[in-house]
DNA sequence: CCGAATCCGCAGTGATACTG
DNA sequence: CAGTATCACTGCGGATTCGG
């Protein structure tokens, strides 16, 4: 396949024509959060057909920045996981990701939150200076997914799906609105949320995660 | 026109569904450095059909992104210039080209350098703690353009097309060469540029913006 | 000259169906 | 599970044209 170029000796022209077609930085995004496979990305990725899903894993492959692996023993089957190029651009997708929040209006109709959003927008508002001296861990557990959070040190040393054995378990109650970050945030802020295990962490959290850039 | 949208309420998705076409960011890009007029952004931007860069500047209005305004007096004509909310892209864009001229290979036949790529990319790799105290401004006099960079108490203050009143002027002899910013580091690191002024500033220069990200 | 609008051919995309 | 195959459609690339 003829890669289109923009005819510019630029980084940004480069980065451009290596990651900036339809799709190719969301599955970089959602590959940043851990190694999946085909499917998985199906469906983090709703919305979008499956042959440009595969399309752009081979360019992205080609490029250097996703790499295929056979995965290990119980589940086999293929995993795709990112390079150490493709994990530079992390820098990248967070400044860009901070940028679009703060023009994140209302969700639309039809909008959906996937885990690797979600944990990729914690990720994008964590406060640094904040989280100096903190170490805890926290499990969010919302109608549809569970995330886990850990700080050690006052370094985000874990952020992603699934649970984990946690110093506090923070509990969404089902409601009927999207599981988006300005919800969840604000369930909590507002003690809507039902706290298991050390409750002043709850607090903590929301110090070192509530902090957007203007959502 | 109808705006495509990935389903997703999440920053990343959000940003690329406003800046994330073909050209959006190449545009941005060349309005960071200063505003410019339609034709301008025509031949700054080479090999692109003019009825996208009418196409994207449209959205990018509609966006809030970059803004007409008429010309002041001397020129008259319509000047595009950056909201604030566009302005807000530098960090983004800049994490994006890093990541981009670390995979820059060697020019393609047919590449391009332009005055406002090489800005961006000067701006690019600008090392602030290398910088620390120091004052200074260069004029730096390549075959096709004239760029000024001022550098204040160790703040890049300005740097962009143009000539300047500077501390030294380096000009790159004419050769067969792209003006890309490998081969004008190399040219001045290797003291084949001439040097008018205080010539000392030449090795302050490639201190400054010659740690290129792994160009 | 500036600032576009228009037309056409084609590549990239979206949706669905199908296969190893 | 991990992709191909097919096909309609839209946006892009390229050239030309048009009104201040």
């Amino acid at each position: 396949m003829k890669r289109r170029q923009f005819g510019q000796h630029c980084g940004l022209a480069r980065a451009l024509e290596l990651v900036g077609e339809r799709w190719a930085l969301l599955i970089v995004r959602d590959l940043l959060v851990r190694p999946r496979r085909y499917t998985d990305l199906q469906h983090a990725l709703p919305g979008r057909p499956t042959n440009v899903l595969s399309a752009r894993l081979k360019e992205l492959e080609r490029a250097g920045i996703v790499e295929r692996q056979i995965a290990p023993a119980p589940q086999r089957g293929v995993l795709y996981t990112l390079t150490d190029t493709g994990r530079e651009l992390e820098p990248a997708i967070l400044a860009l990701g901070r940028w679009g929040a703060a023009q994140l209006g209302k969700p639309r109709p039809g909008d959906t939150v996937t885990a690797e959003s979600l944990t990729m927008t914690l990720r994008t508002v964590f406060d640094a200076e904040a989280a100096i001296g903190v170490t805890a861990s926290w499990e969010i557990r919302l109608p549809d997914m569970v995330l886990h959070a850990v700080v050690a040190n006052g370094a985000l040393a874990d952020i992603g799906p699934g649970p984990s054995d946690a110093d506090l378990v923070i509990t969404v109650p089902t409601n009927d609105q999207l599981p988006s970050y300005g919800n969840l945030m604000r369930t909590i802020g507002c003690g809507l949320a039902e706290l298991t295990g050390q409750a002043a962490l709850a607090d903590v959290f929301v110090r070192l995660f509530g902090k957007p850039p203007g959502i």
